[in-house]
DNA sequence: AGCACGCCGACT
DNA sequence: GTCGGCGTGCTC
């Protein structure tokens, strides 16, 4: 029998099927040894057959399977073949986020817990008589064991010594038994039984008695969409079904977990980027063999072992974390689409704001909308202020601060309660600039300018992450006159303390939440101060459950309205919408304070008033007339070398090429421009790219695909990215 | 990716 | 004369 195999060799060149011949019967989805070249390396059985094309004197056999059984399942086989194709992808790349490298590298093992405990009392006795009598570590062991009951052997070793212990264990007086041990431990936590409203259990009847179909759940922030996404688990479960719930990386917190933990016991498994090796082996473990059934992670998860799926929840379904944009770039709802119609189960995206690309297909019947237009137990919506920056400037305040949210927090720290003050950019100041000049410190490396962080007292790149020195003398001109420019939520916090210096003042984004559990920290520490105040970028606009927090200050809104892009406007509609649902989750009410350069700016209309169809009606007829998605696909083609005359002619051919399709298909394009990329040059690599605007059928893609094939260099790398996001 | 083969410069 | 630089090409 011939296998066709793909080596696990992260190279084009190589990303091919090699047929190898092998007397055993192996399954697809296998992983084995193979003989390549002159050395052995890992691949993977995609295909079978009973003959080969390949000259047969060529022919090497295969050395052994790695695993008794196909490491990839049918399904993720399926899905496999259907991104290789759609996102253009090497196969290696795919089978790399479905057997993630702990799996692959057979470096990590499972930890094996060995327990102790006492053979048969009458021998124990017996073996006490002939014992001598200093052997004093014999004596202690076998009366702590006799106390204790059992004992863990590294404990045992750790407390009396390894050699007494090996001894007893070889007189079988030490009885061990193995298991394995999981490494990340889900503390068991008491379930909060929740009754669930009318229509909480009208969803979840809905969606479990349908088959496969995509659903948008759309419900209000504080709709109780976790106990709706719970209590379908909970039902697939009994079905003896799996379950994959997505959230963003950023909301995947302790809290979270727990609540699952809660109502499914040790049935879940996590998988992040924040485990250890060790952990993720395990939790992937656990879940291919079937111990967890109930898999929460961020948008990799999607590729979780789970067999027999039942549903696939994908939360905050809004977010750009979905979007992977960077080596296999994919889209998380499109795989998950596809994975849940070759499994027969349906696919729910939740959100309170969603994205108006989903929000257009349950419009136009592809997915099914279900709503939760309330809070639970009724609460009222936080209420939104909108205040004019321009007015206060012109009223001479030009501070960062309004006096209105100044007010309004000076009351909330009056009745004990607590505020979170919002800043989308973190550092201290988003750039320096020379006044006499205005130079502008810029990364070596990348063409982006540095962000000044005030506690390194350090230049950083929020690109590639190069430090450098701050400067206090203009290099160019020799001014001192440097000024700072945008604000962060380091100075935000400096600001802070210097209105209310006896107020506890917490701050979170990316700088502060580095380390292991940080992020956890933060948030126990601001939960449980009163009054307290939270200064965070984006990451505290997800999910976070504060009883207490009643104000919201959103310093600057209009930031991400400038982006060059189409989606800002729905970005800032989310944001928005996102950070003010933290205020009011209990009995009492919420107001949010928007500050604002822009307050007539339709967007902050619908903000405040929770109009979000009125709002998608006015950004889908924008997207119609405009042919921007979802009315039609946006590719990006990047194009990057070192060597800049390179890169320059692959991105000159390419783009002759499409010109040259767009004009036999005038009708398949909306939009085609060739670029230098806004940001020219990230760690050495010079950037160009095309972006080009086209119907959103394969066929289209497929042409475009065939083209890169003919202007391929081997120095040049080229990423057509479907679906782009971010054209930066 | 790795590794071999292969064709030109400066060294015991 | 040879050791070794890294350009090119192949891996079932």
């Amino acid at each position: 029998m011939y296998y066709r195999c793909i080596v696990d060799v992260a190279n084009s060149n190589v990303d091919k099927l090699f047929d190898y011949s092998s007397d055993q019967d192996i399954e697809i989805g296998t992983r084995v040894l193979l003989p390549f070249g002159n050395r052995t390396i890992q691949g993977f059985v995609l295909d079978k057959k009973d003959s080969t094309d390949v000259d047969k004197t060529k022919i090497k056999s295969i050395i052994r399977t790695c695993d008794p059984y196909p490491i990839i399942l049918p399904d993720l086989m399926k899905l496999m073949h259907f991104m290789v194709e759609y996102y253009h992808l090497r196969y290696i790349d795919v089978i790399k986020l479905i057997v993630p490298n702990v799996i692959r590298s057979d470096k990590v093992k499972s930890q094996i817990s060995v327990e102790c405990t006492l053979n048969d009392d009458n021998i124990v006795q017996e073996y006490l008589k002939h014992v001598r009598k200093n052997a004093t570590n014999v004596f202690r062991t076998i009366s702590y064991l006799q106390q204790n009951g059992k004992e863990n052997i590294v404990n045992l070793n750790k407390m009396f010594s390894s050699s007494t212990i090996k001894k007893l264990i070889g007189d079988q007086i030490i009885i061990t038994t193995s298991s394995i041990k999981n490494r990340l431990v889900h503390q068991p936590a008491q379930e909060n039984k929740i009754q669930l409203n009318d229509t909480q259990k009208q969803i979840v009847d809905t969606i479990c008695n349908s088959a496969s179909k995509t659903y948008l759940l759309h419900g209000v922030t504080g709709s109780g969409k976790t106990e709706v996404y719970m209590n379908i688990i909970k039902q697939k479960l009994a079905d003896g079904k799996g379950a994959i719930m997505l959230v963003p990386e950023i909301s995947l917190t302790p809290q979270v977990v727990k609540n699952f933990t809660a109502k499914f016991g040790q049935n879940i498994a996590v998988l992040h980027s924040g485990l250890s090796l060790g952990e993720k082996y395990d939790e992937w473990k656990r879940i291919f063999n079937g111990e967890a059934r109930v898999v929460i992670g961020a948008r990799s998860a999607i590729f979780a072992p789970v067999h027999n799926l039942g549903c696939i929840i994908i939360d905050e379904e809004h977010d750009s974390s979905y979007f992977s944009e960077s080596n296999p770039r994919y889209h998380t709802h499109k795989v998950a689409e596809y994975r849940a119609k070759t499994c027969d189960c349906p696919l729910i995206l939740g959100s309170a704001t969603p994205s108006v690309e989903s929000y257009h297909n349950a419009m136009t019947g592809q997915y099914a909308l279900l709503e939760m237009p309330v809070r639970i137990n009724n609460l009222p919506m936080p209420t939104i202020e909108i205040v004019d920056m321009c007015k206060a400037f012109r009223n001479g305040n030009t501070s960062i601060f309004s006096q209105e949210f100044l007010g309004e927090l000076q009351n909330t720290i009056e009745h004990n309660e607590q505020c979170i003050v919002f800043i989308n950019r973190r550092g201290f100041a988003s750039f320096l600039m020379c006044r006499q000049c205005g130079y502008i410190p810029k990364c070596t490396e990348c063409d982006v300018s540095l962000v000044y962080h005030k506690r390194d007292n350090e230049l950083k790149c929020h690109y590639c992450g190069k430090r450098f020195h701050n400067i206090n003398v203009c290099p160019v001109c020799g001014s001192h006159e440097i000024k700072l420019g945008g604000v962060g939520t380091e100075r935000v916090v400096q600001e802070l303390k210097e209105h209310f210096p006896n107020v506890p003042i917490y701050r979170m984004d990316n700088d502060t939440t580095r380390t292991k559990n940080a992020h956890g920290k933060i948030l126990e520490e601001f939960g449980s101060h009163h009054p307290s105040i939270l200064v965070g970028t984006q990451m505290i606009a997800k999910g976070h459950d504060f009883p207490d927090v009643t104000l919201v200050g959103i310093l600057d809104a209009d930031l991400s309205l400038f982006f060059n892009d189409f989606r800002a406007t729905e970005k800032t509609y989310q944001l928005v919408t996102q950070v003010s649902g933290r205020a009011g989750r209990s009995k009492k009410s919420g107001k949010v304070i928007l500050q604002t350069f822009f307050p007539k700016n339709y967007v902050y209309r619908f903000v405040a008033n929770y109009d979000y169809k009125g709002f998608f009606q006015k950004e889908d007829n924008l997207r119609m007339v405009t042919n921007f998605p979802p009315y039609s696909n946006m590719i990006r083609i990047l194009i990057t070398s070192e060597d800049d005359d390179k890169a320059k002619l692959v991105s000159h051919n390419f783009f002759m090429k499409l010109k040259e399709l767009r004009q036999n298909r005038p009708k398949d394009f909306y939009f085609l421009e060739g670029m230098k990329s806004p940001i020219t040059k990230i760690q050495n690599k010079h950037r160009y790219q095309i972006v080009l605007r086209v119907v959103d059928n394969f066929e289209i893609i497929d042409k475009i695909y065939n083209i890169e094939k003919e202007v391929r260099d081997s120095k040049v790398s080229v990423f057509i990215e479907l679906n782009a996001q971010n054209l930066s």
